[in-house]
DNA sequence: TTCTGTGAACGGATTCACAGCA
DNA sequence: TGCTGTGAATCCGTTCACAGAA
């Protein structure tokens, strides 16, 4: 049996509500209402965790803790992943500077730039490397994933490079639908593409 | 009739493939080589060009640039849409710096933040303003969409701030699932969210 | 011949509704 | 009584397959 993607990309949601919930000291939760909270229909929530398992009492509902655990460990939240940042110019070095990512178990351990001026420079306690040794750096030390912030001319090269080196993940920045092979998982952050699916509906209202 | 979200979601990504048509000098188009440059099949696009209208021609394809141009008229990308940013730390300042959003007509018009040190600053040209005066400021000159980079705590805040003076669609990069009226739409920027979903198959090829 | 536009068929995800358990 | 877990029913989006136009 294999789970819809949908299924999957709805439990990092679950788990940032539980993890809310767990700081503000709430022990057990419904599935109605985690649903309020997300914005997500108590059914729909039930037969997402179904797929992995009984979590709730019949009658109580889901202990925060425990949920939030299996959880994590469903997602692989449970150990640290290291990642690979490719282009470290204004983009990379806000990258670098996130504090979201530590906390959460996602550390980047190589930083890699074209530009010579950029090369060997120090940010956040990473010393940028030269592109050009992607691959042994990568094979020296690996990791699961790749972040892309070049520019968009650039980054198809720079993700086949980094799937060459076995990388099965890249999260990407450059505004391109990259081509990747059947297992090698891409997600996009862009927010111009976001903005575009909302102009949409701002024009509707306006008339 | 009303066009199911999902297709809207599309068009953007269109959009994206169509410009870097017209960039490569390609004229004509069929919905096979566009579905294969985004990995999407040619029936898929078909029918979602098909809730708008007739863009192609049977046996030839479509002309590039007139499909470019229909799209950006049909969501909206044929003018200039203002934008309030709420937030100007460091997230708040690489976003105001981001050069991606002039290009497509997105214009960040106000900066708010609370922290005294920083009201008063000047990035790129925008002088920002104390949060306190948010719905002035708004009122004098209105936005369609405002971007949220504060903490989380004071995320929900001011999304209902920001609603309650107009605002209509909301960029947030915090990491919360904000709650708005059904009339506002809403999109999320956040990486962990995205890396959370991949973690899940990388487990997978893993063992 | 080529490729669009589109009803019809299909498949998958969401919601319903209820049995079962505390 | 309250809330989970889940088959069944429903809804919705995707794909198929072909008529029709250049």
């Amino acid at each position: 049996m294999d789970i819809p993607a949908v299924v999957i990309s709805r439990l990092p949601l679950y788990v940032q509500a539980l993890e809310a919930m767990v700081q503000r000291g709430e022990h057990v939760v419904s599935s109605q209402r985690l649903g309020e909270e997300l914005g997500v229909t108590p059914a729909q929530i039930r037969k997402d965790l179904s797929y992995f398992g009984r979590f709730g009492r019949q009658g109580r509902g889901y202990n925060v803790a425990e949920l939030l655990q299996a959880l994590r460990r469903i997602l692989g939240l449970d150990r640290q992943w290291l990642m690979a940042l490719v282009g470290v110019g204004r983009l990379g070095r806000a990258i670098v500077a996130y504090e979201g990512f530590a906390p959460q178990g996602f550390r980047i351990v190589h930083a890699f730039d074209v530009d010579p001026k950029i090369i060997g420079q120090r940010v956040n306690s990473l010393v940028v490397k030269d592109v050009a040794v992607l691959e042994e750096a990568l094979a020296q030390e690996p990791v699961d994933i790749g972040i892309v912030a070049v520019p968009p001319e650039a980054a198809q090269a720079v993700i086949d490079r980094l799937v060459g080196a076995g990388v099965r993940a890249i999260l990407n920045y450059a505004p391109i639908a990259a081509r990747v092979p059947a297992w090698v998982q891409v997600r996009r952050i862009d927010p111009v593409l976001a903005l575009q699916t909302m102009t949409y509906y701002l024009k509707q209202g306006r008339e």
